[in-house]
DNA sequence: ATCGTCGCCGCAATCGTTTGCACGATATGA
DNA sequence: TCATATCGTGCAAACGATTGCGGCGACGAT
């Protein structure tokens, strides 16, 4: 990559100085003359010197570059994750190396040992649906690399997470659609793997109970998989087969929420007359499919800059080792819109 | 970034030889007896050595690294074009650092300094709204720095392009709604400023022409912001206050698609029955609306790949000076879901 | 016995920048 | 006049890896 940079040499040889005083007189070190200092910046200015961004890492041992590890830019919420981090990380002079897991587990490992051989000094992680087993990252923790979990958090011992209340946002749900009169509320679950869906069907769970209302454990669907057409047809069978068909479906996202009410309209059942709905994630796409679908909406950009702004502290105190296990959690605001208005 | 990361040096010592024995015999160098070879390479996997790639990048001038310029991650379409860019990099031993413009002419030049000081290989360009003038890439490509353009490809000389047959896909899509029997069909135009709105913008024209039908330039809208906001009050005012309405929309993009689709429908009219919509770029939400938006697929993946190939080729070829101008079209189907059949 | 060859390896420079230390010149004080 | 302080600057090592060149010992050939 020559591009003719110009370089600190450059401009020593020019001057007839050494580059250790063109290094000083740039960062307006103290011990060079104020005339040197404005020959050098003049000249550098002039040349549009920029300083070499590898050699300054390979120095400092440090890239001011931090990774994210992400399992797809598609899901949009993630995709607004990524802004809050960008808006954070540029702020404060840091770039930002991207990598999708596609939600593969070796993708994740092969993306993290990339990441470390280009000195990153931080790692944002969301893990893959495959991620069960969480060495890879306990091995660097204990190496004292910096690290910050956001969305999807492990469930292992002094991590540094920003999450979501996944619970109270599926309890909010629940509790909605039971408030607008329905009666039986099934739930369409996500990967079992994930956290967060735990989190999410106990919160559904506990609006059941807390409101006398029997539960069903025929009525927790998971949907693996999480695409539309999964749930389509989990949604068109279940439907079909039960001549007591459910009233309300609470899905653990939006995705899995529209599959469901394209299989219910095309059974001719009316939303909400006949069956309420609700989602998780509030997709783009959820305020434009008809009827709009209400959603639980998670503050993504928030997320990504809360997560930034931890890691690059972490970053910053380095040397005093042990940073304290900490666990952030946004809250949710459920969006009543029509899909679950009786 | 310590982590006590195992150097080359560590192992010189352990085993009593040079640095420069060890390098050469990991990478299988002649000159050094099978004996060494094997001790030193066993030792490295021992230690789980890995090359520093900041010190292989400084020592090379090449960092296997190349910049991804974009828009807007929450693009779908982009979002899919990442996807193929990450597939191909990633299968060819180099690594992507994405920045997001978000449309911004300042982000857009920042994020370049910014991957230049970090010595990136080449770029992959899809630029700004507000990008009109291009000088920030030509003074690149004249110092020979590989640069793509993929998508929004700049109107001047000697780049290398891939991009999507926007002419015939609006052409496409424009006459499948006169074959409808769509009579009078309106354009909701995409930024001035982007060269594909202007090339979509044609195909429309052209295909009413071909089918001896009045250009009415009155029914080309422009829709500056791309919002679904925008194209909703836009189509709401036009069809209020016009008894003559129009009866079919070819909107620029399937968000304005949508929004005009919400629009007539809140007026009480029906979609495809009363107006036909037809939008562009295959959006992850277009077949789950309803009616099931019928939109122009863009292979997004595909020009991530062939963006990619082309600029990893002209990385490897650097020395050969200058590449010849080039673009690739790669082609758009129509696909036609219910929101435009009558 | 001498020379040439070859196999195996180390020295040192290099990439661009930072930084501890020392050096020379001038100024200050006794 | 000489020791000492101060100021401005340069030398050289360091970060981790690569690589041209040269050295050294062993061996075969003459």
């Amino acid at each position: 990559m020559k591009l003719g940079q110009v370089t600190i040499k450059d401009i020593a040889r020019e001057l007839n100085v050494s580059t250790s005083t063109v290094s000083r007189a740039l960062k307006d070190y103290p011990g060079i003359s104020d005339d040197t200092k404005k020959k050098v910046k003049d000249l550098a200015e002039k040349l549009h010197y920029r300083p070499n961004a590898v050699a300054l890492s390979l120095r400092k041992s440090k890239s001011f570059t931090i990774g994210v590890i992400i399992p797809e830019v598609v899901h949009f919420f993630f995709s607004t994750v990524i802004s809050g981090i960008e808006e954070i990380a540029y702020a404060n002079g840091y770039n930002v190396i991207l990598c999708q897991t596609n939600e593969k587990l070796q993708r994740e490992l092969s993306s993290i040992e990339t990441m470390l051989d280009n000195q990153i000094d931080g790692l944002l992680v969301s893990f893959s649906k495959e991620t069960e087993n969480f060495d890879h990252f306990t091995k660097l923790m204990e190496q004292n690399f910096p690290i910050v979990f956001f969305d999807r958090v492990p469930d292992i011992e002094n991590t540094v997470n920003v999450t979501v209340n996944d619970f109270k946002g599926a309890y909010d749900a629940t509790k909605h659609l039971i408030e607008q009169g329905y009666k039986n509320i099934i739930h369409l679950a996500g990967p079992k793997t994930l956290p967060i869906s735990a989190k999410r069907k106990d919160g559904y769970k506990q609006a059941l109970q807390d409101h006398q209302m029997i539960l069903n454990p025929e009525w927790i669907i998971p949907c693996p998989i999480g695409t539309q057409e999964e749930s389509y047809e989990i949604t068109k069978t279940l439907f079909k087969s039960n001549e007591n068909h459910p009233d309300a479906i609470f899905a653990s996202n939006d995705i899995a929420a529209a599959g469901a009410m394209m299989a219910v309209k095309e059974l001719g059942l009316k939303v909400p007359e006949d069956v309420g709905i609700v989602g998780f994630s509030n997709w783009q796409f959820s305020s434009m499919i008809d009827p709009p679908l209400s959603s639980v909406e998670q503050p993504g950009f928030e997320m990504g800059e809360k997560a930034t702004a931890m890691l690059l502290e972490m970053i910053e105190k380095k040397k005093e080792s042990n940073w304290e296990a900490k666990t952030i959690v946004l809250e949710t605001e459920l969006l009543v819109r029509k899909s679950s208005q009786k």
